[in-house]
RNA sequence: GGCGGCUUGGCCAAGUGGUAAGGCGACGGCCUGCAAAGCCGUUAUUCUCCGGUUCAAAUCCGGAAGCCGCCUCCA
């Protein structure tokens, strides 16, 4: 069970072996709550559920913190304008983050910190830092100083001296270094605010990270993950931190998500082009957007276009329209239970999509063997006689059960078959201006006509409902019905 | 200026040195009264270009071109 993971710190893929083994503790850098989460959010957000899905699944006892960053600059500033208090900012959008990522069918993390929660921590890391020569107090903020760290820019490959010459950075005379961070920040009046050794003030942006990851999964752990912007300074700075601090290897794997374009643009709000969740789950169903998510490498960076959320769209009908002409066919769908560390109970289908994802977490490979099981399956169903019906019915039940496997762990196909098609037509009909009952009587209508081998009049009701936009279905069971795109 | 990444069929996209997954689209067929859905088949002798290593390269090395990202808040 090789797993191997690419590695930010080596640039290279890993063997990935645990601290402690059986166990894996993962850190992953959740928002900053001072705006709405985009389409970018939700792939950091999204990837790392499956990852923890994933690990959780192949046997691993996983602790999975996701925090949120509740006190920051940008917050304050959006307090500010609104003249309301941070804390009813980063509330507010803390229950935004939620409602959008339950959406998303985003599992909850093991602990959800905030870095308010984490003031004392924060404070004793700064003090440590301090006593060990590595920080210095000035004028109430705390810095770090980076000339102290030997491995400083070892994550993002960067040197001081190469810096130095092209950068744009705030000359801050009192600093020792440009690059030196700050720890700890003096609150200006109206500012959240703590008590600290050097006076009242709030921590900078990178140390909370530290702070909860250490009290939360201790001095050094197996996982840090977040989008590649993070590098640096954030997760650079994070290291420089924590391994100043403690004196040891911080963490292991680092593992980051590229980003989201829109429409081969780079989502900025300066372009006007960032993509809310909210908004786009108004007009697409979540697991469309999961599946978008999961048809690229989470490395490489993925195109947002209506063209790809259409495929997207397409290829969760096929999925759960296989569900449902299992359904249809079995009466049920086999039940699946996620247990693992017995892999004997899983099939070929499932050992494919195990080799895909233990290669980095590769979800577009393992797409590509769900459309194959799916196909399959498809394809026995066609072909079942009256001889080979018991023979096919295993089949099916064993390809389906690693198909809703593999589903659970892309966190897809949660939906009953018949009323994710209901939902959706139903949804389609809101902005369509004909009523179902109208449709059910000209069904009827050419029903009836097709009895009586009057294919001219039913070829007639077809083409008008297809002229309403309905496209109709004819099954051994009867004629269904569906809204066009 | 520094650092990194990418370039695979009409489009999207995987690809672990051993002879190009998957999805969408298109075309042909099966099924159907006709359709739709589903299935089958055809759609890259070739992976931006030029060299090199190798029995063997989309995969490794060197170079060129184009595109993109980070270095500033950002998933």
């Amino acid at each position: 069970m090789p797993l191997k993971v690419y590695n930010t710190l080596s640039g290279k893929k890993e063997l990935f072996e645990t601290i402690e083994p059986g166990e894996v503790r993962m850190y992953v850098c959740g928002p900053t709550v001072y705006d709405s989460c985009h389409i970018g959010h939700a792939r950091s957000v999204v990837f790392f559920d499956i990852v923890y899905r994933f690990l959780s699944a192949v046997g691993y006892d996983v602790t999975y913190i996701r925090n949120f960053t509740d006190v920051d600059d940008k917050i304050i500033n959006r307090a500010n304008q609104l003249g309301v208090s941070s804390e009813d900012i980063s509330e507010k959008y803390i229950n935004e983050f939620y409602r959008d990522m339950d959406a998303l069918n985003v599992k909850r993390a093991t602990i959800e910190p905030r870095a308010t929660q984490h003031i004392g921590d924060i404070i004793n890391i700064v003090s440590v830092l301090i006593e060990k020569n590595m920080a210095y107090p000035m004028d109430g903020d705390v810095y770090f100083r980076v000339a102290s760290f030997e491995g400083y820019g070892k994550l993002s490959g960067r040197k001081l001296e190469d810096m130095e010459a092209g950068a744009r950075i705030d000359i801050d005379e009192r600093k020792e270094n440009p690059f030196d961070f700050a720890l700890w920040k003096t609150a200006k009046p109206g500012e959240p605010s703590w008590d600290s050794p050097w006076g009242k003030g709030r921590p900078g942006w990178h140390i909370e990270c530290s702070a909860m990851s250490w009290q939360l999964l201790g001095e050094s752990f197996d996982i840090h993950g977040g989008g590649k912007d993070l590098i640096f300074p954030h997760h650079e700075n994070e290291i420089a931190q924590s391994e100043a601090a403690f004196g040891r290897q911080f963490v292991r794997y680092w593992l980051h998500n590229g980003f989201v374009n829109i429409n081969s643009e780079k989502m900025s709000k300066s372009l006007g082009n960032t993509t809310l969740i909210k908004d786009i789950l108004a007009v697409h169903h979540p697991e469309t957007v999961r599946l978008f998510l999961l048809s690229n490498h989470y490395r490489s960076p993925i195109d947002f276009t209506d063209q790809s959320m259409k495929e997207s769209a397409g290829n969760l009908d096929k999925l759960y329209g296989l569900l449902q002409r299992i359904s249809d066919t079995y009466g049920n769908l086999p039940m699946v239970r996620l247990n693992s560390n017995n892999m004997s109970r899983y099939g070929e289908v499932w050992k494919e999509f195990f080799f895909s994802m233990e290669d980095d977490f590769n979800t577009a490979r393992g797409l590509a063997v769900l459309f194959e099981a799916v196909r399959k399956v498809n394809r026995i169903m066609d072909d079942i006689t009256d001889e080979t019906a018991f023979e096919t019915k295993y089949q099916v039940e064993s390809i389906a059960s690693d198909i809703v496997k593999i589903a659970n762990i892309f966190g897809i196909l949660t939906e009953i078959p018949y009323e994710y098609f209901d939902r959706k037509r139903s949804d389609a009909l809101k902005s369509n201006t004909v009523d179902p009952e109208t449709i059910e009587t000209m069904i009827d209508q050419r029903t009836q006509a097709r009895k009586n081998k009057d294919f001219a009049t039913a070829d007639r009701i077809r083409k008008e409902l297809e002229d309403m936009k309905i496209t109709i279905e004819d099954r051994a069971d009867g004629t269904i019905w569906k809204v066009m795109d």
